[in-house]
DNA sequence: GCAAAGATTGTACAACTGTACAACATCCTG
DNA sequence: CAGGATGTTGTACAGTTGTACAATCTTTGC
């Protein structure tokens, strides 16, 4: 995955970029896109609204960096999630599924921004490519996790596209609904599910 | 689309009520609910501005009533695909998730509003309100088709959770990316998993 | 044919948007 | 400690937003 540190070891600005990308995502979580202006992002930074255009190019960047650095946070999770959990095929894809609902920092208010982001992609150009990107890297490496329950590669991506599509699918769910809403028991039925999809019950035991 | 019929039995204003709702779907699927004003909405309905005022309360109810009128569209035209197929529960099944994909109407534009209406569920309550609504109305009607294939009422509302999940996934993956995306082929692997989970191989046959 | 009622227009208004920029503060170098 | 560079502030600016409303046009009942 390719990090956008830019620089050598960090730049200067990086401290600063992080905070407004933090306040960034948090206005959105609370306010959506329609809230999220540049002067609630800076007060949210604790820091005056000139400042935004010192670091990024415009709103606009701002919002597609923090996508892009919010997207590569969660795809590195579940990929160290994944890695933990050793070599067993079941128990890399099972450690995969649990890991998209159980983190703590997989919680309702990233779920929230992660839709912002979905409907962002309609009409913005720059968070449509970061997305692309990310969406790309998701369903490759799910179909690399599938592949052993695959015939082929062409089934493996099947399987990786409606595994993807019922995980994006609970995801809306629960940022839409957080309070009806339990992440064990949809732990539990996403990978009953996925061990029917994949024809593996072991997966779900 | 819809047609603009006037007012015949409805009340007189049911015409450019309809007018106006339909114009706010056309701005959303194009321009998202940043770039859905006033002005662009009474552009596209061919009248001015502040007509708007005199049908609605405001933007945000206008908004909200679209949502609610673009809900009632698409689970009558489920339902009613589910009605022609007849009484055999596989039948029902396969009619309802073909007609998630196929329908001419649920088309690109449809589901890029769609995302848009998710995304503003989260932050304004009309609009939050409507979709619960919708989505519980969605669920139940979906457990029913598969409550056949279930053991009892709970297996019943699970598989209606996970199903719904993939579906909403595929659209959403539909909507973001229509491009890449066939509608037969995206049926057809829909109606094979739901024959997995579902436990019922001549679903996808 | 003519008021009265209602539909529709265009515009005014205050509030807010993103960005640019001069002023101020702070720090680092020599 | 001087002096320049850079981080930071607050505000000004032009443009856009949603809404309110007087002015026009259109229909309707008698």
């Amino acid at each position: 995955m390719p990090v956008n540190a830019l620089p050598s070891t960090a730049s200067p600005d990086a401290g600063m970029q992080a905070r407004f990308i933090a306040a960034t995502l948090a206005c959105l979580a609370e306010h959506g896109h329609h809230g999220t202006t540049v002067r609630r992002i800076a007060k949210q930074a604790g820091v005056a609204p000139g400042l935004l255009t010192h670091y990024f190019a415009g709103k606009d960047a701002l919002i597609a960096q923090a996508y892009a650095q919010l997207a590569d946070d969660v795809l590195a999770r579940l990929g160290s999630a994944v890695e933990r959990a050793g070599a067993d095929p079941v128990a890399r894809l099972r450690a995969f599924i649990s890991a998209s609902f159980g983190t703590s920092d997989m919680g309702p208010d990233l779920l929230r921004v992660w839709v912002h982001f979905w409907a962002m992609a309609l009409t913005d150009a720059d968070v449509a490519a970061a997305h692309r990107d990310t969406d790309a890297t998701y369903r490759t490496y799910l179909a690399g996790l599938v592949r052993p329950f695959a015939a082929d590669h062409q089934e493996a991506a099947a399987l990786a596209a409606a595994l993807a599509a019922m995980l994006d699918g609970m995801w809306l769910s629960w940022g839409l609904d957080p309070d009806s809403f339990d992440g064990d028991a949809q732990t539990a039925l996403a990978l009953d599910m996925a061990a029917r999809m994949v024809n593996t019950p072991a997966l779900s035991a």
